[in-house]
DNA sequence: CTGAAAGCGCTTACAG
DNA sequence: CTGAAAGCGCTTACAG
């Protein structure tokens, strides 16, 4: 079932047919529009949008890329990436686009894509390749959406959040909760992200006149197993260390496991904050206090301004947002006073 | 840069370049392939596939769909979903094919992408339509995956575990381990699959001579909230109830949280086994002993038969594959002897 | 081993 | 308000 044959049924070209389906309401006339409808109805025709695709040199279809460091890897484990898409391709279907996910392990494999399939837009999901982002950025043809990053890149749109402020208010709220021997677990160096996040650290102390020790940072990576690391470290350190706070739920959780290991009781001798406000932080014991950075807000934005930018063509200025965060409280945090 | 550009730089026909891209290489002399490759390798030439598509009626798209029952549901949140959708694309992508995904609220969206696109295959992710769905696949001109159903229709291609062993082997460890008063977690009735799991439980009881008690069902959706409530129930039946399984992770959570806020100590005085051993196991207090489905070899044999399916052209008989699962032992289980 | 022609299903100017 | 023509970039027979 083609244009054509809609056409020839309805008793009328392709164009209006066309024009029909297309609203271009003012070029045809209301009775074959009607008309025209209810074979299209009657036939259950749909358009194909290869074809589509193929005149307009426009596909409707937005490439969702995650880029992987490893070829076993599966990212869409990691619910912070997995509630992204399910969000994203939620907003992009309601507004008449299509969702093709696309791992990736160069950032040449990009332009291919694009190239494949007339893409009309780019939304990068954890970018491991920031580094090399900068020189593939001018040779794509179409508007980019990228979250968490620190490049300043004409013709990108960069959602990410208040990173420094989440770990201020973690902070904070450990020392306002009478801790001030609160170790950092992340290996912030050569990270922006985390770097800021570890200066929001330093603020919170700073602003308190809590000296920063050295010996409380905790340079492991952020996941399970460098959380049960610092765990442990830190339960060897003899009740120095009252409080953590991290980077990822994953890690504090890790923290968590690790302190128990060493012979802690959690909460009651190390009270620890996530960061990411994951469902996981209800189901564990004690439930996670931690920093909701609102993932969905995060995905719907992006999606937003990057439809915005296909539909009016304009391209050149970037879009820094950067979304607020809150610490949502729950039981990992005892009070000293 | 298309086809033509090509070969009017290499000197050769269209056709030529379209043989050498294609492999035809029993219809291109060595000489001219070479000449050809270097030069699309030299100008970065990709082929586009909406018109490679609107030809050959075939897209190498495959749709994933995703099928919900309320508009604001977020499925990728459901770690089963994601990690599911990760291992497809990343066994679509080395094979060729691109992922799409797509949500729908009624089966017949279905069609419309198929059309649109010229979808070469559709995996169906969390059917909640499955009694619509044997109306919907005659129509279906393309090769169709599901997962866990129970339809037994031609044309489809159904990837299942043993839900009844699954459920057998943890009641049976329950029994091994000294309990004989075992709650059963979920609203089975109406739901083959859930009904499958609890002929499990109750042909474990069978076997090892334990009555079936009807007051040891609790009739909750297997959720959080659902484990809840089943725990809180079981916490008042004044320690009768030892043991509990159930046929979610997330419920196990849930009941393990009910009972503490009915005051039992877990796993001391009530063990529990969850179904699914997501990553979230591992993270609970106690950790989460559970039915492993391997999810990962579930998607990824869905996807291999499918692709065999869509090379071969053969369409006919349903294939059933039923996956092994197996008892993954973790802390939530105490012995009684 | 190579090529000219026709066609996939649509849309965009351009004419009327 | 309506339509005939050309073209998007590719592939499939068909000829040579």
């Amino acid at each position: 079932m083609t244009l054509k044959d809609i056409a020839e049924k309805a008793g009328v070209s392709m164009m209006t047919v066309s024009n029909v389906i297309n609203g271009k309401h003012n070029r045809v006339s209301q009775k074959t529009i009607e008309k025209v409808n209810a074979i299209i109805k009657e036939c259950g025709y749909v358009p194909n949008l290869s074809a589509r695709s193929l005149t307009n040199k426009t596909s409707n279809i937005i490439g969702i890329i995650i880029s992987m460091d490893n070829k076993d890897e599966n990212l869409l484990e990691n619910p912070y990436i997995s509630t992204m898409i399910g969000t994203i391709e939620k907003e992009l279907r309601i507004n008449g686009y299509y969702t093709m996910v696309r791992s990736i392990y160069q950032n040449t494999d990009v332009i291919t894509l694009l190239k494949n399939w007339n893409v009309d837009g780019i939304i990068f999901l954890y970018p491991n390749f920031q580094d090399t982002l900068s020189e593939l950025l001018p040779s794509l043809p179409c508007p980019v959406a990228i979250f968490d990053s620190y490049l300043e890149l004409p013709n990108l749109i960069n959602i990410r959040s208040d990173d420094q402020k989440g770990l201020y208010l973690a902070t904070k709220y450990m020392i306002n909760h009478g801790h001030s021997h609160i170790a950092f677990v992340a290996d912030y160096e050569n990270n922006f992200l985390l770097t800021e996040r570890f200066q929001g650290y330093r603020q919170a102390l700073r602003e308190n006149d809590i000296p920063f020790r050295p010996e409380y940072v905790f340079s492991f990576t952020p996941s399970y197993e460098g959380g049960i690391q610092a765990g442990k470290q830190i339960a060897s350190m003899q009740n120095m260390i009252t409080a953590a706070v991290t980077t990822a739920d994953i890690c504090a959780i890790g923290i968590m496991e690790g302190a128990r290991l060493g012979g802690y009781r959690v909460p009651i001798e190390l009270s620890v904050i996530g960061y990411d406000n994951l469902k996981l932080c209800q189901y564990t014991v004690p439930k996670l206090t931690s920093i909701s950075q609102n993932i969905t807000q995060k995905a719907l934005l992006a999606t937003k301004f990057l439809l915005e930018r296909i539909r009016t063509g304009s391209n050149k200025a970037p879009i820094h947002v950067k979304i607020d965060v809150e610490i949502v409280e729950r039981q990992s945090v005892i009070s000293l006073f």
